[in-house]
DNA sequence: ACGTAACCTTACTCGCAAGTAAGTAGCCGT
DNA sequence: ACGGCTACTTACTTGCGAGTAAGGTTACGT
């Protein structure tokens, strides 16, 4: 039923109709439980194809966290220009970021639970990525905590910048399980709980552990 | 220089040996890349006898994530007993977690990064251990909302205890990856962030998204 | 029209790792 | 002191999937 019998098409378009087929074969089967003939059959061509142009299994997957990590950077980082308070540039990020995953369901898992476990090389890029990430939103709680004037340690404001995104990605992950969930409604329910207790934090209150039973 | 040649060990001694090379080796090349070969190496025992004992790879893996899982579930569930402060409970699990994490680095590999991106039957194992663990976070909040005469909506709660356990995830695998980090600082620190949020929530406070740009 | 280059295929090779057949050797009860 | 069971081994078979060789076909410039 597809429209046209779409045969010899061009390169570029054949590249992004492989990388389509790639990510949602490596979602589904994991990086090494899938295979090239599957991805090549689900591209609509033959796997010779598929070498051709983007290499070897490993060049292939490389190329998928490439370019779903672009996507995704890009989602989140457009949002966030001009004069914007700390809490609405978290807002606006995280708001793109859980509509992204909403959306790109296969690229978010290629990322999250395929490429961190597939081994350094892997790993990596998506880590750096992730860091990225990390570093804005520390940057954003230690540029805010400034300005009221309190200095909190540097493992202060890193721990809870990677326990804000380790959060993020958590919904994410959750909303990639539940399609029909609203990607608004969990940024709005995870500022709720972030941002009273960070900005609490910011008038020198803090939480102690109870001493000892 | 090990003692003895350790020769002809009872099959209990020989499954928990060969469950810790098992784990070891998951962790370390992910599922697929793991060779049954190398697993039997590593337990210092021949490969049919891997087979003899523990069944198949996936069998294997599966024993895996039911040892691991176990463990894990019963170092958090023992340190939360008799009467305890809904924020005591918090922190005293969230300690025992990344305590745990801390000491059985690779167990937590295998669980965090493998079993979720090896397709159904072991994600789901994991999965519902995950849902446990949400589902008692949930109830700690949702008791202690009540007992302010808050009524929360279901969503909501939700929605946090699945962000808090994310948020206790990420700090778990940063750990993993820092073995000279320390558990309790990363707990106390996102204590410090959550319990203050979710104290001010139960104040009846809330955080609004910003009326748009 | 026709060469040539880009697009695309069928049909292989070949290595690696899961799983097994068949047999050996130490231990323990009687 | 020996039968028999459990622990253990070497040495295979087998299938699957990554990667490729060799060639066919369509478009497009001139």
């Amino acid at each position: 039923m597809t429209s046209t019998k779409s045969r010899r098409l061009p390169r570029a378009v054949r590249e992004q109709q492989m990388l389509d087929a790639a990510v949602a074969v490596f979602a589904e089967h994991g990086y090494h439980a899938a295979s090239m003939d599957e991805i090549a059959e689900r591209a609509g061509i033959s796997k010779p194809m598929v070498y051709a142009y983007l290499g070897t299994k490993e060049e292939l997957f490389a190329a998928c966290i490439r370019r779903e990590s672009e996507l995704l950077m890009t989602a989140v980082a457009e949002r966030i220009v001009g004069e914007m308070s700390a809490d609405e540039r978290l807002w606006q990020g995280l708001r793109a970021f859980l509509t992204f995953v909403a959306k790109h369901r296969d690229g978010w898992i290629v990322l999250y639970r395929q490429a961190r476990s597939q081994g350094i090389p892997f790993a990596e890029q998506v880590a750096s990525s992730r860091a990225r990430m990390v570093q804005a939103v520390a940057a954003l709680l230690g540029g805010a905590a400034q300005a009221e004037r309190i200095e909190p340690s540097r493992g202060d404001v890193a721990a809870m910048a990677t326990a804000l995104v380790g959060a993020g990605e958590a919904l994410a992950d959750w909303i990639a399980d539940h399609p029909d969930a609203d990607p608004e409604a969990a940024a709005a329910r995870l500022m709720n709980l972030v941002w009273l207790g960070f900005g609490t934090l910011l008038t020198g209150a803090q939480w102690t552990p109870p001493p000892h039973a």
